[in-house]
DNA sequence: TCAATATTTCAAGGATTATATGAATGTTGA
DNA sequence: TCAACATTCATATAATCCTTGAAATATTGA
């Protein structure tokens, strides 16, 4: 679970345009993940502020990174990225979570298993 | 739906501790809202600080104000929260959800009906 | 209409924070 | 040892962001 300074952490992170870019390029990317040197590309931005921000957005836990030979590969952490989210949504409603509807598809997003059940 | 900008502005405005803090308390008061004055006295911070706050999240379609009587009530927008979360997620894991379990009980937060289903 | 309640607006101060750049450095593998 | 891939660091720029208090606005009841 998730505390108000790494939920503040996370939020500040993702309120900048190229992380929030890289976060989402990490998201659909999946467990492959993506080198740093890609994201730079996709990203059009210079080696040293991809490092720059990759690092922001490891400080802040919602990427990680691992050596793979001469890459580093970054994948988002899509645990914190959940925590993230109950954080901001837990007890909605007061307990009648049939009026959070329109939040309730949020998993619908990633899940089509959970849509269809 | 949220375009990159819209995005930006609300991560921007989770991003500060009293607005953070708003945002949980809307969220938990679901559909009743809060006033504006009781906002403040939970939050601990002035009339004018809360009302600038309030105008942030406002501005930024995190909330909605509407005046009854003499208070001017402020609710979260549970649509606006779910097109957030469903920016940050769409498109997770390249279709391969199942490897989004973790965010996928994010529903469950709210949506016991969902979690069950 | 006057006073009380509830909230917003405005001006101003103060502190610091965030981002981009380029050169230098570190690590790995051929 | 060289080339490829990334990070670190110093520097410069620019830009907010938040808080406070006084005054203004809107609503209601006496």
């Amino acid at each position: 679970m998730l505390n108000q300074q790494q939920a503040l952490g996370a939020f500040g992170a993702l309120s900048q345009e190229t992380r929030l870019h890289i976060v989402r390029m990490l998201v659909v990317a999946g467990p492959e993940g993506m080198a740093a040197g890609l994201i730079a590309e996709r990203a059009g931005v210079s080696a040293s502020n991809i490092s720059f921000h990759l690092k922001e957005l490891e400080h802040s836990g919602l990427v990680f990174q691992q050596r793979e030979s001469r890459s580093i590969i970054y994948r988002a952490n899509i645990e914190v990225l959940g925590d993230l989210v109950r954080f901001l949504m837990e007890d909605c409603c007061a307990g009648h979570p049939e009026i959070c509807a329109p939040a309730i598809e949020v998993a619908a997003c990633c899940a089509p298993a959970a849509a269809k059940a």
